[in-house]
DNA sequence: ACACTACTATATTGGTTTTTTAGTCGAATA
DNA sequence: TATTCGACTAAAAAACCAATATAGTAGTGT
């Protein structure tokens, strides 16, 4: 039965994305999830291929969860800037609260190649997101000030911009800041996109 | 004599730059710079307090010339508009080109925490050149959509929003898309200072 | 399909010794 | 007096090795 696969799968999720919050992933064992999971540990062999495809698993629920997360939010508002507007601020607030949460986690040296490739999936993903916005808008008639076929490239731009922004100020100020990139929002968005 | 002084400093510097470009901060030891000065390691100790003083000299002197390098493109320009575009193309692909080659220099852990005072100290430089050419810019008249008092943030957060495109877009593509960066450029730029 | 016990090969750890290396000191030189 | 040096130290890093831990596998039973 295939349904059972997936509660199980969950299952040992939930107590990996215990264990992987608390202790991080080196120092978080096959042995200790299987034990928390009450199953052995070779079961969880069954479910993945290997201790990395289990954290890649918990890491993309966490950004599910995220980007649902942000999606209500941003659904909240009717027009195309204030939509924009609210992504940007509530996707980095949620993002930076995630890195905090996981920076210890990444202990190993290896984990900096891994991140790079899940940072750029990722973008990738939310850039298609803006697109879907930034194009609404385009058809709607709030958002004519640039070609329709330039926005793929314009999101892309406005994200990695925002990034720089947002990891400058956590360097900067130890901290999110979230009344410094709200300013920046309210001067830049609208620029931008009218 | 003090002369002197500035010229064996600066004969030190000229190979510890060389062998820092090759070997790394980690990989280069003192005897080995002493040695290729034809001096003893003793002797080093005369002119810098510490290897890591050595090191920080180094990169100054780099960062001296690069600025000086941006500063005269920058000046070959007449409106605010032009500066601001070139300094954004031309100091972030010299600064790509020395990261690229600074990048195998930093190889130990505690040279993040380094990295991160010295790249706060540099942008903070940074900021107020930024600043004087959008001040400039304002006072004749050129740029005058924000208030005098709101360039300062406005200029950091200018300086933040490519450090982050310049970043993703290498980390993306491998390389510093200069086309790329000029796009975004002639899009923004325009839009944020007009 | 699912779960277990028992295993292996590889990584990691801990403890020890050896080597390297940043930085010091007092003497020599110019 | 201002530089330079050879010799030294203390501390860090590397090299080694034995013991342990751990990711992943095989074979078996349900």
């Amino acid at each position: 039965m295939t349904g059972k696969d997936e509660i199980v799968k969950k299952e040992i999720l939930v107590e990996a994305q215990r264990l992987f919050q608390q202790f991080g992933l080196k120092k978080t064992t096959m042995d200790e999830i299987a034990e928390a999971c009450g199953k052995a540990k070779s079961t969880l062999y069954h479910y993945f291929k290997s201790k990395d495809e289990v954290f890649d698993a918990v890491i993309q629920l966490e950004m599910l969860n995220l980007r649902q997360f942000v999606k209500n939010k941003v659904e909240e508002h009717k027009t195309m800037l204030d939509k924009i507007k609210t992504y940007v601020i509530e996707f980095h607030k949620e993002v930076v609260n995630k890195v905090n949460l996981y920076r210890l986690i990444r202990q190993d040296s290896k984990s900096f190649g891994f991140a790079k490739d899940k940072f750029l999936k990722m973008m990738e993903f939310e850039q298609s997101y803006i697109v879907r916005i930034l194009e609404d808008g385009f058809d709607s008639g709030e958002y004519n000030t640039s070609a329709k076929e330039d926005i793929p490239w314009i999101a892309e731009m406005f994200l990695a911009s925002f990034y720089g922004v947002v990891q400058y100020g956590v360097e900067k100020d130890g901290y999110y800041n979230e009344e410094k990139i709200e300013r920046i929002v309210e001067l830049v968005v609208p620029r931008l996109f009218t």
